[in-house]
RNA sequence: GACGGAAGUCCUUGC
């Protein structure tokens, strides 16, 4: 089951539904049933392609074939649905995990308030977040990152900040993630100075910076143009040994771009090439 | 039967 699970994953990957659907026949053929994993790797791929309708057609039919859905598979696709905001489905979903037994987890709340800040709905996310953590349903760290990023949305980032800063006196242990989320907010809603002032006090709060981290400035240097500002993160990037990715590359192309510095522009686009990468 | 393992789920940066 392991092997041809593989298999159809695989063949997910590469797109390649009718050849993954007749893996799933074959399986059956050969007297190996297809368990939970199996068919949820066809709905997590059926949902990252926005085909919602038909992984709920799928999840019918793992149903019919004795084989019951369990919580990754409705959190997988309870995330599309949310994605989609399809309300209706959302709430028929609940209903029957419910009825089923199943009771919404870290991963299920993350879908439902991820999707709706996607949909740019902040307002509502808050008020959902603020629901689930004073209901007192488990609350993992990411869930927490996308509470942090909606207060970011809304214009709240240093109540952000400072809630993770009191939340690390209890115990709690942000990533990277939280950290970026909150840099990004700052950088928005305040100004670049502020952000390199919070950026340097990352050393001191975990394992440092990351590559996103250096993106999330550099990118907001290029956009309010500040030269000198660049110069000074690609000396710090380069410092810490972080190589430049195709974000960094797109930011800094864009910028020499858009003031006219062509040679600049060629230079770094070249320099991406010989780093192996390619523009997406 | 218990525990563990596994092929499936979440969040941040450019376009």
């Amino acid at each position: 089951v392991c092997t041809y699970t593989a298999l159809v994953y695989g063949f997910c990957r590469e797109n390649l539904w009718s050849e993954a659907f007749q893996c799933l026949n074959k399986m059956k053929a050969d007297g190996c049933n297809p368990n939970v994993r199996t068919y949820t790797t066809i709905i997590k791929f059926l949902c990252n392609h926005g085909k919602v309708d038909e992984s709920l057609c799928i999840l019918e039919h793992m149903k019919m074939s004795g084989c019951c859905p369990d919580l990754v598979t409705y959190n997988i696709v309870l995330r599309e649905l949310c994605l989609q905001d399809k309300l209706v489905q959302i709430c028929e979903l609940f209903r029957v995990m419910n009825k089923e037994g199943l009771s919404p987890d870290p991963y299920s709340h993350a879908a439902l308030a991820g999707g709706m800040l996607k949909r740019g709905k902040a307002k509502i996310a808050i008020a959902v977040l603020v629901d689930i953590i004073s209901r007192g349903c488990s609350v993992d760290t990411v869930l927490y990152n996308i509470y942090f990023h909606t207060l970011c949305c809304l214009n709240r980032s240093r109540e952000a900040l400072s809630m993770v800063m009191s939340m690390v006196e209890l115990g709690f242990k942000p990533t990277n993630v939280s950290y970026n989320t909150i840099l990004k907010g700052i950088c928005t809603e305040e100004n670049i100075y502020n952000a390199m002032e919070l950026f340097g006090h990352f050393d001191r709060l975990r394992d440092g910076p990351d590559l996103v981290s250096f993106n999330t400035i550099l990118s907001t240097a290029c956009k309010q143009r500040h030269h000198n500002m660049i110069c000074r993160i690609l000396f710090q990037m380069e410092y810490n040994g972080f190589g430049l990715d195709v974000v960094s590359y797109t930011c800094l192309v864009q910028y020499y771009c858009s003031i006219g510095n062509f040679p600049q522009c060629l230079k770094f686009l070249k320099s991406m090439l010989s780093d192996g990468l390619s523009p997406t």
